[in-house]
DNA sequence: CTCTTGATCTTCT
DNA sequence: GAAGATCAAGAGC
């Protein structure tokens, strides 16, 4: 087995307070930020803007079982099963009521890559977190996660560290205001679940 | 490479 | 009963 190589330096510790302002504010910070779940995961390469004043939104038409956590204050986890058989995971931003979040799509393996091919069955680094359902399989997420903070563990979330490029484009997989460009990614990274 | 389909949970109609 | 913020496997080109 080939060596992996050292995992990056960490950057700062994101707080609950960093969520606290509009998701679009929030959403180009968090790429290249670094996210981990026990330990392990990895940069923020992907990800989608939502919010309850447009229809793509799980938020759109009020309170429910489901979203009641995208209702909360900024800085917690919302996780949903999709299509059935996926979790995915979102990080609730605005104040409370606002039910604005972003849909984390993709993250470059950097922490923990051992357990995470081994909770994916696969070798390829690509696949390992190049999707929504993927990387919360390879983290471990699941609905015993659905409220928790995202500054206590077992989340750990860190700034990115330099400058990078951020990509914009339509939101993937869905029918209703399909025309925003709400979807934020690193420019170039080989890990998205598709190209911009 | 693209296209199709099955898996089967939660909400809404 | 249908649709949905998905993925992987298999068929066909």
């Amino acid at each position: 087995m080939a060596q992996n190589p050292p995992a990056p330096r960490l950057g700062k510790p994101l707080k609950r307070a960093f969520f606290l302002r509009s998701v679009h504010e929030v959403a180009p910070d968090l790429i290249g930020a670094t996210l981990l779940v026990n330990g392990v995961g990895g940069v923020i390469v992907e990800l989608e803007a939502y919010h309850h004043t447009e229809p793509a939104a799980h938020s759109f038409n009020g309170p429910t079982p489901r979203n009641a956590v995208m209702f909360g204050p900024g800085g917690f986890v919302y996780v949903y099963r999709s299509y059935g058989i996926h979790w995915c995971v979102n990080f609730v931003c605005e104040r409370e009521g606002s039910a604005s979040a972003v849909l984390i799509r993709a993250l470059e393996p950097t922490h923990g890559i051992a357990a995470m091919r081994r909770r994916r069955g696969l070798h390829d680094e690509r696949a390992l977190c190049s999707g929504p359902g993927k990387l919360t399989q390879a983290l471990g997420i699941t609905h015993a996660h659905n409220g928790l903070a995202l500054d206590v563990p077992p989340f750990a979330l860190y700034a990115r560290i330099g400058k990078i490029e951020v990509a914009t484009g339509v939101r993937i997989g869905i029918t209703k205001a399909a025309e925003l460009p709400w979807r934020y990614g690193l420019k170039g990274s080989k890990f998205l679940s598709k190209p911009f």
